[in-house]
DNA sequence: CGGACCCCTAAGCGCTTGCTCAGCTTCGGG
DNA sequence: CCCGAAGCTGAGCAAGCGCTTAGGGGTCCG
């Protein structure tokens, strides 16, 4: 009966397999749920601890502070997102199709893993000093990604974009904001939301002319 | 030296001007302001009190509770908010002319006012259940007043949109998502970034072919 | 001059918080 | 059979939380 709360995380098969001694990754799984629902600041020690079926005092075993927690999920979650959009950057492909790609694999995670993602994007200042400069490091590396997609695509005259900077930012906040809004008893699926966003996205590069020719072809 | 502190709230005039006793207008800026930089969980009752110069009773006299400080600043946030998109929507011109009219000044509030903007759009599930229920209904309706532009603009060709309310959510989220990420201290006004996100939104819409005419004239 | 009224404070109550620590159990190796 | 390391718990500490209460000064009207 050791396993009878937190069983059932998110749906997701295991993102976070790679978290080592199995009592640490039940506290962590636990902390997300706990987080995302309530917010950092909100959750006790003693929450996480109870749903991972623990004492109080069986957290401070694995973790050195409710923060350094947060950090470890921060961590994990921007590496994983960073990897996602490198991916869809450095793939073959037209500049449309690899921001597609990118947008659509992002927007994808952020719904299905939209409990983490929560904790990921909106937590942040709930950080220490040093940990979220780290963190602050890979999001900027996730801007550059996305800026790096829609120049190649205004120099090789695909898009038609008045301002770079500005487009990245809006592109990258709007599949960001997916996390705070999206709802597994939605009536959308992750898929349906990223195929959907990867053509609103097109369209906010797209040339003048034609462009969205084949890109919204089958689903 | 009663107003050594509160002074410089957002730079914005006075949207607080509706709030009656000067006390009570005093800890509400206070706490849009405590509320936008820690969270309002994190903030304390006595940082309220202070950063309003009164004692930590003070609040009590004026308000019940910290969440009905909460709850009354998202209802006046939700508010203005609100008529700022009705009053877009209902002006005369074409869709594209409404929606962008919509989009502009939605997004100007967002990035001038975006400490206020930050705990009306974030915090929103720190409000008690009667609370959250109502406020939840003003952003049902903020949703029916884009949904009812674009649709109109479908319908009258001016628009290319398969999927209205999924690009509905999209737009508001793109303009929500503006009060996260703006800073006062950055490179853009808020002017500048309602212009740009007025294009983007009308390109999200967009048929396929020319429509995009003079709407991105001058800046 | 007296007292009702309003706004505010000093003090503090009851409770919860993040975190600690002595001690119990389990288990593999000599 | 004993040992030490590892994982965990029950009890609890100091600090901080939201909120209350008794009372102190102004001001205005009788």
């Amino acid at each position: 009966m050791t396993m009878s709360t937190a069983e059932e995380t998110g749906g997701e098969s295991s993102p976070w397999g790679e978290v080592t001694p199995e009592a640490a990754r039940r506290l962590l799984v636990a902390a997300v749920d706990a987080f995302a629902e309530r917010g950092y600041h909100a959750t006790t020690t003693r929450d996480i601890a109870g749903r991972a079926g623990m004492s109080p005092a069986a957290l401070y075993i694995h973790y050195k502070t409710k923060e350094e927690l947060l950090h470890r999920i921060s961590r994990i979650g921007h590496d994983r997102a960073l990897l996602l959009l490198e991916a869809a950057a450095d793939s073959d492909g037209t500049a449309s199709e690899r921001l597609a790609g990118a947008v659509r694999s992002f927007v994808r995670w952020h719904a299905e893993q939209h409990t983490t993602a929560r904790v990921v994007q909106y937590e942040l200042d709930a950080l220490g000093e040093e940990h979220r400069t780290e963190i602050v490091a890979l999001r900027r590396k996730s801007d550059a990604v996305i800026r790096r997609i829609i120049s190649e695509g205004v120099r090789a005259g695909e898009f038609d974009v008045p301002d770079i900077p500005g487009t990245t930012l809006a592109v990258l906040s709007l599949c960001i904001d997916v996390a705070r809004w999206f709802s597994a008893q939605g009536s959308r699926t992750p898929d349906e939301v990223g195929d959907l966003y990867a053509d609103l996205v097109l369209r906010m590069v797209a040339g003048r002319g034609r462009e969205l020719s084949g890109l919204r072809a089958q689903k």
